[in-house]
DNA sequence: TTGGCGTTTAACAAAAATGTTAAACACAAT
DNA sequence: ATTGTGTTTAACATTTTTGTTAAACGCCAA
């Protein structure tokens, strides 16, 4: 068979991404999608049969990117301080290109009621007990240790979130703000260990 | 005149907020807008005109609350460490019940190219200064100030945007995810404060 | 009670977004 | 060159969402 694959499939999905994870236009239509593209909009039905289709299969590749992202650092054979520091490279670098995608992820999952598979929950355990194993050594801060891994994302993904308005709020361009956000690593990864 | 004033158009935009705000459905219809606020669709154009201008009005009141929230904090006569006790009781209780009530206006906001005024400038630049200032007598960690004030926020509200995920991550209800979040408050300002 | 006025409703119209079809196109293999 | 197959396009159809209008309703005041 003559596969012919002209790369328009992939095209549209990452039109998709970069519409709605990296500008945060989650209004956008299958016509702004198309014509971000440079294509017909026939061709996202062609491809995807539906509107719907595409959307969830945008969210579903994004819950596996986000999760191959996180599990590539969790199961690493490293200390968990060195982990910690990998993962706050990994996920910074990821979310200064997809600042939205986690809304979007979840904003999507709301609509389609998609609960967290069991892997990804048992994963998260075994790093939340490695965190406690941390703590009892005395190597960061007593607390309940979900409030810690809550304190990691937050750190590291408000702000890429509200960077329109930071922009704006504190008069910077995009390159002062990239800068910042660079910062955010290293801060991050003290304020978390001290 | 007899101004009747049935509450009809603070129901319809109180609604409004209520979904987007607290429920997230950004992709909501005024359709659905006046199902859930039990009225004839036709009356959001009565009130409103258009849905545009009742999305933009929603918009617009977020920020003045937001904004007046802020206000009432920033220009309280306290010593810094009580106003940052104070922002944040203040933000978490809104942010408790309008958790996505940011992410609409960040959203919104890049829709209608609005800029932040330079009233709100000017209060963040002199909070800014605040920070320094405690940073200057090592009450606080030094850092870019503006850290500071990212780090803050951030703690506060992304949980809040990730509930549905966390509740489902970590197998709790919404009673105890309350709980959690209030725990939140004296840890963010542990955390900050050391 | 009745006329006026703000409110609400339903029916209709228009616009926007999505989905379908058949024909045109382009490339590779025969 | 021709045939076959995957791709692209344009025209059309359908559905969804939004906007408009006129009539009905209900309350209050004259």
């Amino acid at each position: 068979m003559a596969q012919r694959d002209t790369g328009t499939e992939q095209l549209i999905k990452d039109t998709a991404k970069q519409i709605f994870f990296s500008e945060g236009k989650f209004h956008a239509t299958t016509q702004d999608i198309a014509d971000a593209a440079g294509v017909n909009r026939t061709l996202v039905n062609y491809y995807f049969r539906s509107r719907d289709i595409l959307f969830e299969q945008v969210a579903e590749e994004a819950r596996a990117e986000m999760s191959a992202q996180l599990e590539s650092v969790f199961s690493a054979k490293l200390e968990f301080k060195e982990k910690v520091h990998r993962l706050i490279t990994v996920f910074m670098d990821q979310a200064i290109k997809f600042p939205y995608r986690e809304i979007y992820v979840v904003t999507e999952s709301k609509r389609t009621e998609k609960a967290v598979p069991d892997e990804k929950k048992n994963r998260i355990r075994k790093f939340l007990a490695e965190v406690e194993e941390e703590m009892e050594l005395g190597r960061i801060k007593k607390m309940d240790p979900r409030h810690f891994l809550m304190n990691l994302f937050s750190l590291m993904a408000y702000p890429l979130i509200t960077t329109c308005i930071n922009k704006s709020l504190y008069n910077i361009n995009d390159k002062e703000y990239l800068k910042l956000m660079k910062e955010r690593k290293q801060l991050i990864f003290e304020m978390i260990y001290q």
